[in-house]
DNA sequence: TTGTAAGCGTTATCAG
DNA sequence: CTGATAACGCTTACAA
């Protein structure tokens, strides 16, 4: 049992007692050929459920149609969902993904792209680790002239392709939302401030702001750390303040559950007492609403337009290269009903 | 800019002016090799920055240290937090892990064995799509000595290992601890009948019910549609009548949830009036405690074992294949108050 | 200790 | 139209 070997292009021809280059010919091959002949070729081909090796069809024309993606963690909403985006494009264009997790080290990072240009993969999606804070294994990589596609996590010292979510917008469109339904003490609750993604959501709170005239004393954003107890005691502290919020932008969604959990607590309702809205990637989230207006990322999208960014690189390879950085537009999940309305 | 091309053995030997085979036994070899000859092939390897093409290689040996994994959908958690697992296991153990996704669909899935087959991968891990229900191309996988095997949604058509999760047990335990607290009535929801996962978790819930004697008047099942307006009026149905049931057992996520919403609506009080016990695998569903207790599916676990097994299988090929199912226990993140601890 | 040559499965080039 | 041969990068008998 077992077929020991699988079926060449070789058992094929000895089956048929023609030569190998008949064989392949008349398996790809243009007109340079009878017709009885190829058909016998097909038919016999199909009878031995041959399937064409493409190891070895990768050694000889020095491709491989594989993409390599290293992510921090596949078991997490947002890599995950990537992943399946970058999948799905790969598939409908001939090829196939491979997948490494970092696990937020640097170190197997590097290990892992050695083991993918080892691999020989077309070209390599990347999010780096938070450890990541050098990039010799990804110019390796360029210099290698394999391709590279940045996403969410990108950097500025390497120039390639990006992908990343317009945070800005994101930010600056929920602050807005929240102003027009009537709310002008609304705190920006933030983690780390060297992250480019705190930067830039936070610049766009500011920006509603001050769009809206609303004072610069109203204006407030709190740094809190991802640490469980910290980021808990610095939520209850704004909460209990004398000049409490009335509304609360979550710049991730770990935030904006805190704070659900905080106000619970209290004994604050929500949306009527403080809203909320928060970046939040998790499908489960939606069973939070109306408490919380999620900021989706589109992480399916940045999954596909990484793989055509990576695959078009890969195709025309020689090609004069413009790099450039796509932003992706997030989504606002908004509650049916907001505190102003309700309380008409 | 570019070194156009990888550098090979070959490159080497130039440099060297020795031969191929020579570098070759350096670079692996035992000892048929002059220790200086040795030195001096790794260093230029070393400047060189050689890797070993393993394209070549998996010509050469027959084998690609690629695992091939076939899921509905990335992402979904249980999916990816597997995926992370078989990762974590190939990774430890040199092998490579490539996904395709099926979308769940049965046509997809053929064609991504095929794919697989085509790929000469080592090995393949699978979790059937639910349109799934012939199974020639895992035959076929079999067939070609392609060791195969499955979680999750397994087949008893198919002669491999497995790797499931001890559904039965779960639903027991669930149950029994529910009695524990004091409940009596106890309604089973879940989803279609034939479903061998919906089987075991009635069997389960039923025997927890059995063994402590719970009339069978109180023993009650109700199954309903995976379609969402259908399980809401299902479930609407079961709170609205006479005889409430004061806890539920919950077969999968969404019928949790579900649960949770018509609750709420009618302003019962969870776990005070209903307990609620649901299977489900969302890391956000810990913000749902103590509305909520969840038993998880130990993910992780499966997809370590899966990689285990079939990396076993792939090494000792020859060997007298005995396949076994492999039953996983859930885990209970049981609320920390409970109803009638409360009431007291 | 080292080199030569064959072979893994394909395709492309070049003769016939 | 078809067949022999080289080549892709590597390993491994077998010779030297």
């Amino acid at each position: 049992m077992g077929e020991q070997h699988l079926v060449t292009i070789k058992d094929i021809s000895r089956r048929l007692k023609i030569s190998v280059s008949t064989v392949s010919r008349a398996l790809r091959g243009g007109t340079e050929i009878k017709k009885e002949t190829r058909e016998l070729v097909r038919q016999v081909a199909a009878e031995l459920n041959y399937q064409p090796n493409s190891i070895a069809l990768s050694l000889k024309e020095k491709r491989t149609k594989v993409i390599g993606v290293i992510v921090p963690e596949i078991a997490n909403n947002f890599c995950s969902s990537t992943i399946a985006g970058i999948e799905e494009i790969a598939y409908s264009r001939g090829y196939y993904v491979t997948i490494f997790q970092s696990h937020e080290r640097y170190g197997r990072e590097v290990t892992n792209t050695q083991l993918l240009t080892a691999r020989r993969v077309d070209g390599v999606i990347i999010s780096v680790s938070n450890e990541t804070n050098r990039y010799d294994h990804l110019l390796n990589l360029i210099q290698k002239d394999i391709p590279l596609v940045m996403f969410d996590r990108v950097c500025s010292e390497i120039n390639t392709h990006k992908v990343v979510v317009n945070d800005y917008a994101a930010a600056f469109n929920a602050t807005e939302h929240l102003i027009k339904q009537g709310h002008t003490d609304i705190a920006h609750i933030t983690i780390a401030d060297f992250l480019s993604i705190t930067q830039n959501r936070k610049k766009g709170y500011e920006d509603a702001l001050k769009k809206y005239k609303i004072p610069a004393g109203k204006r407030r954003t709190v740094h809190c750390s991802f640490d469980a107890k910290e980021m808990d005691r610095a939520i209850r502290a704004i909460f209990n303040s004398p000049n409490r919020p009335t509304a609360i932008l979550a710049s991730v969604e770990r935030i904006a559950i805190a704070c659900l959990t905080v106000l619970k607590e209290m004994n604050l309702s929500i949306p009527e007492d403080v809203a909320i809205i928060g970046f939040s990637d998790n499908p489960l989230n939606n069973i939070l609403k109306p408490s919380l207006s999620c900021i989706r990322q589109p992480t399916y999208e940045i999954g596909k337009k990484s793989a055509e960014l990576l695959i078009d690189l890969i195709e025309q390879k020689g090609a004069g290269k413009k790099f450039h950085t796509v932003q992706l537009d997030t989504v606002m999940d908004i509650m049916e009903s907001s505190v102003f309305e309700r309380k008409n």
